[in-house]
DNA sequence: TATGAATGAGTCTTCATTCAT
DNA sequence: TATGAATGAAGACTCATTCAT
């Protein structure tokens, strides 16, 4: 069938172009090496992608759209939940389940995920980890904040968005096997969150103490 | 003195490749562009280093080398302190002075060792988190090692060395005043170490059981 | 009917060749987005024009050809007018109305005479202004020689044509409104008329003389 | 010498640039066959220009500044002179010496100009033209208007500077000899001032019969 | 009629590096 | 020490055109 072969052209083009920038990153990355690899002209690429920006937002940019939808309801449902229980000490510690679902999608794309953390430079997703970083520090505080009279410390807030990001990061980057992935990821979430607790909560009374 | 004037020559392009590494990253500075800044010949570049990484290297090799230097030392002294103690239990749980010096020394050449954070690639430094983050991994399981019975678990080990490294780089990065920088680090740093006892120690005969 | 659709399609597309060449100019044209805003694929404007001059050639051909027979017609008449007239002095010297008649005319298809003038080049249209040129230095000493006594100096005949052409070009290259470019093409064109008589008739005694 | 062969292949570029922008206008010309067939390497010729505009401009732009200087000063001779004079009827009406003068300029740096007239499209000089007919347009009313109770057509003026600028571009274009330039220039310039009398200037009391 | 994928040569430009002087 | 001309390969991208379907 023709529109089999085209399909394979333009995934094929897809396909050395996630290597090509996983192993030389977005700038270093040649077009003409992936057009080479995938046995078609350069005219070819600009058939289907606008640009090199745009090569690479085919391959980037779905996941990342995705998993910003999945933190929001997330988040969205967390703070329901918070607001049905009465106090912190009610809350259920253990948050394997969302360490989980968050690596369950996360490594369906993980390619994706891995050019967006360390390949993106130059690129509009750039800063996406830094974007991941600010939903956190907004998303947490808000949920917790208020609960049993504390408040945040907004720049402990920060440092832990950063950490528990960074967690994820590194785990992403350095196990492939996502089963493996998930049970490391764990016990860090878990660590993490109880250090949020203590790190960034303040009894509202301690405040002025604090700063 | 004739001296003198070279010197300053060579001073003044380290000046200017500091600000185009920062501004661009490696890859994307432009020779010409430092040389014309520091008005200086391409020519005279090529005297003075031999050859783009070289030019980095100068301004980032010195102090990086210093502070794995420093590590070494630190993790010396700590392993006489820890066998000079009986166990755990009398271990000083506060190292906010360590903090401050790690952070002091860094200070020194934040625009260093931000380079070497973030615009390395395709540099022989590329990798320099890393190895920090083997440093850790290698030198505190060995230190603690032995004590009351506990053994590392390697895993778990090396994500507390990688958070701890990321802590370090995002207040580096993101932080620009040495005081703010060690006021905020010290909790954090002291939270990590809580969590590396926590996550990464294993009591021998629970072993089986954690893998 | 389909064929209505058909013909719509390639007017479309003539339409919008219009304007990307009235902006762009003949060279820096794009067929690509000639098509994509007139909806049809790049196959489809080869199935209705051969190549890009061709497209061009649609749209400038006709109303070109048509300005080369009025003026042949004219001055075909024009000849015969002299020939019943007996000397010069006796001619109108009022050419008001044939400036009406062409501006009339040219300002039927006036974007297509501003791209022959302008953005033609590497078209075989680019010489359009100077076959115009010749047509009249040809056809105006061919009409008036013999008359009283009167030769034809060529070179100044050369650029009073040059001259009368020029005066239409920059016309219609900067006055939208017909009437308003008629208004101003009579005095000038009178003015042109009266300057062939003086500058490019020589008397046949004073030929030697001026050369 | 060195200094000679480097002086030669700046000069050889500059040469063969020419050659090839007269041939196939500004936007068609290769970059790759100017330096090819200047026998020096692409890369080599962003050592001596910036880019391709550049290069065009060095060829271009001081032979223009140069007329502007020309025509500036030529205008304020031309207003003393006057102011000087009381009336129109006194002015001397052979200007054959102004025409020698500009003409013998232009000659000067010909291909310049021709290059400028025809092959400046997508370039900084593309509208030099009509800064030309402007700076005319402005000028001459400025100088004559007043005398002897006239006020000037601003309409007629406007095609009067485009009929004259005309006449210079096209003996530029067609006429290699300046001698020869200079003969024909003369007897065209004459007439086109008293053009500019007849069609432009305005008795004060007509005026309003004429709009 | 019309599609749209694909070509392939071409565009200008940038770059780190070299080397005779 | 230092110059600065020159290299040569590579960069992203654009284009008119073709052709199997």
């Amino acid at each position: 069938m023709k529109a089999d072969i085209e399909y394979k052209k333009r995934e094929l083009l897809i396909e050395e172009a996630k290597k090509e920038f996983l192993e030389r990153g977005y700038n270093k990355a040649s077009l003409r090496t992936i057009c080479s690899r995938a046995g078609v002209t350069t005219g070819a690429l600009y058939f289907f992608f606008k640009n090199k920006e745009e090569l690479f937002a085919e391959i980037v940019d779905r996941p990342l759209k995705g998993l910003k939808e999945l933190l929001k309801k997330h988040f969205k449902e967390d703070r329901e939940y918070m607001s049905k229980i009465g106090s912190l000490s009610e809350m259920d510690m253990d948050h394997s389940d969302e360490s989980d679902m968050f690596i369950d999608y996360i490594y369906r794309y993980r390619d994706s995920f891995i050019l967006v953390l360390g390949s993106s430079e130059n690129t509009v997703y750039e800063n996406s980890v830094d974007e991941f970083v600010d939903m956190l520090e907004k998303s947490i505080p808000y949920m917790l904040s208020g609960m049993d009279g504390y408040t945040f410390d907004e720049y402990m807030s920060h440092w832990m968005a950063h950490l528990t990001i960074d967690a994820f990061t590194n785990v992403i980057r350095h196990i492939e096997d996502a089963d493996e992935a998930k049970r490391r990821m764990r016990p860090i979430l878990n660590y993490l969150v109880k250090g949020w607790v203590e790190l960034a909560m303040v009894k509202e009374k301690d405040r002025a103490d604090r700063i």
